[in-house]
DNA sequence: GGTGTTTTGAGGTACGCAACTCATTTTGAG
DNA sequence: CTCAAAATGAGTTGCGTACCTCAAAACACC
């Protein structure tokens, strides 16, 4: 009937008893401090695996009594997702001062990558550890490697740098989200045939490259009456988007999906409203689908102009890397299950 | 450049003498124990207010000392939703037992509600939270308010009873949950015209009535065009949804979509399996559109079979549970972003 | 001014662990 | 067997809070 998953009440000097040593051995094997024979060693590990001890966070934290400090370095532009990291930061500041945690943010040009390697080293003194919104750069990944050398917990957050040797990676897997992306465009176009538009910021940046790459997968494979119009690189910005797409909408009048990969939503946004009223309300309206819940996608979902939005939850990417980084500080195991960041599609009907 | 967030370090022997009382009126009014001057609690709050003092939660935990025990009572049935949760409570172990933790989970018969009522009258005894798969009847809210009353906290999982007085539901809005299906069956049909099939569990289940008004209501205004049929009432097995299924889709040639509302799902696509083995290939797959993603369904969405499952993160529900009960008993307040549970919308390219 | 009551101060103990010192024992090399 | 090095025991202190006791002070009332 009841079924007891977890019933602990030991100590440390339970373990110590048990292994025949003292509270002072015990301490030097479960901090790897020297001066203890191996043979000495794995009897206190046995006693520790026997009973599976876990000693009490709470009274560890106390008497290591260190306050720890974060930073997380973000991108310095008016971008609303990383906007609303820095605001989930700001709610947990209850939380994270009765742990005596501090986060504090650096805003630096993400997009250059010796600036961002600049702001990067030195943060090593300061900092217990780092979170980074970091560009796919020898540069930076040497930044990160000197921080990680120095001892700095490291975490890349929303962009990764697979090669360098950071801890963790907080964010989604933009392969998977362009696989994802296409194959929505691709239902929801349903049987009508004709061409699909691709707008990005840049094919450069990582993310928006493995997203594309991830969409075209999908789309040859599984959609091939749906053909895939060269990528427009609209910078992210909406004036540069809303003209590069208008004129491809004038030009191809069979255009029956649009994928948006980054920023630059209203632009595009503009560009298809204005198509919209030059075909009167047919049934031509184009199937759209980019990325990520903001006030302005909110919008357009609710007004049908979008169909859908693939997110990935800015609240969870924030306290994900705020608890990565403190267990990591604390030489906890990761809940890799909790930290994982899932690719959410959003409808109008299940925004959050 | 760099943003400040938080900085603390101050103790209550800070906040005593800038009230310039002592330690212990400073305990009296943060436990609010009798016998200090309304004026004095003023002035010692006014201290508080103004270093946004928090108290150390590790050194909190620690003078407490109590461990915590948290029931979570689920159905007793093999259903698979159920056993993740479980399995998920299980990989908490470690971080439930650093924090002197106790979760037992406690299977009864969730639908029967005097069985219910019995199994938790009484557990205010043993432990300080419950988590409860609630059906959502007089006797169990009773039972619930009972809890309460002893001091007890209560957390409704998965089923909300939202008369009673549960200090936290843990789980979906189901009425959202049956629009964004109703969406997803409505745009991934596309143009075609036909009917659509619903099979639930049963309509007297609070979730299951809910997500079928919910999705009648999108069907209804969005998708005129699309006639849905009776409500199939499969009792979540499979042998009966299959019947019952398979009956229907031979009575009805131009069914196009389909909505399981609950379990039963093997059942739901051996009927579907066996249509489109008598449809031999034609352009006539059915958009069928479920909830959960279990080995079943994920497998079913690999396929193909199945286009979308509506899901409710397992994991995450279990960790909330576990983290709002520990934050009641705390009296820390709660974190409702973090502990909202979203709708994913989950196909086969995002699956997780 | 005396009485009883309420409010406050002072202090102690305990929680479980980290981190340290110093004395003592054991071990291994010569 | 000797001596230095390595391993271990025994003990202390402090982290910030909860919870408790007892005495002293302030207050209200007659």
């Amino acid at each position: 009937m009841a079924d007891t998953l977890t019933t602990t009440a030991l100590t440390l000097k339970d373990i110590a008893r048990q292994a025949g040593v003292s509270l002072a051995t015990v301490d030097r094997v479960l901090h790897n401090r020297p001066g203890v024979r191996p043979d000495t060693v794995r009897r206190v590990k046995e006693a520790i695996e026997r009973n599976s001890f876990q000693p009490h966070v709470a009274a560890a934290e106390l008497a290591r009594g260190r306050a720890r400090r974060f930073a997380f370095v973000m991108p310095s532009g008016p971008n609303p997702f990383m906007q609303q990291i820095q605001d989930y930061l700001g709610e947990m500041s209850g939380w994270l001062s009765s742990r005596r945690l501090g986060v504090e943010t650096v805003a630096t040009d993400v997009f250059d990558p010796s600036v961002l390697a600049a702001s990067l080293e030195g943060l090593s003194d300061d900092y217990d550890g780092v979170a980074v919104v970091a560009l796919d750069h020898p540069g930076v990944r040497a930044a990160i490697d000197d921080l990680v050398d120095a001892g700095t917990s490291v975490v890349t957050l929303v962009s990764d740098v697979p090669s360098s040797r950071r801890h963790h990676y907080v964010g989604i897997d933009n392969i998977a989200a362009g696989r994802t992306a296409g194959a929505l465009v691709g239902r929801l176009v349903g049987q009508k045939s004709g061409k699909v538009a691709i707008v990005a910021g840049s094919q450069g940046l990582r993310d928006h490259a493995e997203r594309i790459f991830g969409f075209n997968q999908v789309m040859a494979s599984e959609f091939p009456g749906l053909g895939v119009l060269p990528v427009l690189e609209g910078r992210d910005e909406d004036a540069r988007s809303e003209q590069l797409l208008a004129r491809l909408l004038s030009r191809h009048a069979d255009i029956v999906g649009l994928y948006n990969v980054g920023a630059g939503t209203q632009g595009v946004a503009n560009a298809l409203n204005e198509k919209a009223l030059s075909d009167a309300g047919r049934d031509r309206q184009v199937v759209f689908v980019g990325h990520d819940v903001t006030a302005l996608t909110r919008r357009l979902l609710l007004q049908g102009v979008m169909h859908a939005a693939i997110s990935q939850n800015p609240g969870h990417e924030a306290r994900a890397a705020v608890r990565v980084l403190l267990a990591l500080a604390r030489g906890e195991p990761i809940l890799r299950e909790q930290e994982k960041i899932r690719i959410d599609i959003v409808m109008r009907d299940n925004l959050p």
